[in-house]
DNA sequence: CGACGTGTTGAAGGAGCTCAATCTAAGTGG
DNA sequence: CCACTTAGATTGAGCTCCTTCAACACGTCG
């Protein structure tokens, strides 16, 4: 998998979308210490109970975070794509609360736990922008939970669509209504807190009715507007359009 | 509704759980800015699309996070209690994505996001605590999303109420198996992603089976090795026990 | 070619929902 | 102290969305 550029370069483009950083925080950031690995499709990259001291970050591929509940089911509960940093949290919270793995062969950088805590608090707007990231990600986190707990299928299907179309294009690697989704739909299913059988059905109907063309691996949405209204979405939970003035004004102050 | 000691102490107990805070980090947080406001049961402290510029903390009382769907549905997102941080999130993130809302009458402190975010990079140590409680907050959503996703009526329930004793015991608001719980079945419907009619069936059904005993607004649990098993419940997720020695790693190095 | 992972389809069953009625306790006003 | 009101709890009956079980189809890859 050959990658073009520095491998950290997807996550700075991202923590910039957080918070302004200037030269000298944009070249801290690249000169992390990492470590890169290639991870193929369905590898473990964080086990539930593990003791990482090692943060991650997602260079290239697809990701999804899952836990295992007692009855044997699956739930995903997040899906990550390049620039994503898939596991800030179980490192520094020390103890995996949850499985990380990849959903497509990727590539994934590893920075040592202590560098990631050193440049957040020796470079606030750098520091900033990771605290921002993880709170975005629980932004998510509560959308998910709302959509699966108080939609119906069709629409927890439309809204997964939607919200993806929107990170792709956002990150740069997709366009609104037509992307890439390496899912099964048995992985749809258990991000959407379903059977695959009905994910199955779900994703037939959404075609049929004419705002969805798919095939195996890619989706395009042919009627944007619908499938938006279908899904009851609202992008406002991603956070991609918040000003950041606002926020440079706590760090004008003092630092 | 009489408070005893200094109104931000409950935060300064949690924040203290997860960052070992020397004497002028304490003081630092109660010399926090702050406006102590008495809220109403059911009045909201925020409302989605509000573009907060102070981040408030429950003082006293519960608190809940809620969204509502386009069909009209609520999804509880998450439950405080005295001591927890409520609004962090859409303080710092501009832009409210979801509603906060008092479950019982409360006392909230506001204090300014500017102060908040001075303190985080001045007094990493105090910093790096507030990070966590985020990331904490992060893997209890993760925990209720697997929660509605994957278990039946009866594990969302016993999962909720053995959540509930973990946490209230260590915040010293109640014990392990008995505690207030202010919540209408209506409510815990909301969380669990149920129906109040199916709530009341659930509740019922612990209680025939032996597991709990209940009156309106408190819970007695008289048998937690069941509940807990049939809740599916592993306490992990709130990350109480962790150690916190990892994370003075990072900040010993240059800070 | 056979095997396996994934998608597709049908039929039957059930967990949880909807609708509707009744009950209870805690106000509230007189 | 008692009618009156009201929010919430409780219970029943029927229904539906989604699951479960069971085949079968299709493509890919050894």
């Amino acid at each position: 998998m050959p990658h073009m550029g520095h491998p950290l370069l997807p996550m700075l483009r991202k923590l910039m979308k957080w918070s302004k950083l200037d030269e000298a925080d944009q070249q801290a950031v690249l000169d992390l210490p990492y470590q890169l690995r290639t991870i193929r499709r369905y590898d473990s990259i964080v086990h539930e109970g593990d003791h990482p001291d090692r943060s991650c970050l997602l260079v290239e591929g697809y990701a999804y975070r899952h836990k295992v509940v007692g009855t044997g089911g699956r739930q995903i509960l997040a899906l990550h794509v390049a620039g994503d940093i898939v596991d800030l949290q179980n490192a520094l919270l020390r103890t995996a609360d949850h499985n990380v793995q990849a959903l497509t062969d990727a590539s994934v950088a590893f920075i040592p736990v202590a560098s990631v805590v050193n440049i957040a608090f020796e470079r606030p707007r750098v520091g900033l922008a990771m605290w921002y990231d993880t709170l975005v990600d629980a932004s998510i986190h509560r959308e998910w939970t709302a959509n699966i707990g108080r939609r119906n299928a069709k629409a927890r299907m439309s809204h997964l669509l939607c919200e993806f179309g929107v990170r792709l294009e956002d990150a740069g690697l997709g366009t609104l209504c037509r992307y890439e989704l390496p899912m099964t739909q048995e992985e749809l299913a258990d991000a959407l807190g379903l059977t695959s059988i009905h994910v199955n059905r779900t994703l037939k109907e959404l075609d049929r009715e004419g705002l969805t063309e798919r095939n195996k691996k890619s989706v395009f949405i042919t009627d944007w507007q619908r499938l938006a209204l279908a899904g009851d979405f609202d992008p406002a939970y991603l956070h991609i359009a918040d000003e950041q003035s606002g926020i440079a004004v706590g760090l004008g102050r003092s630092i």
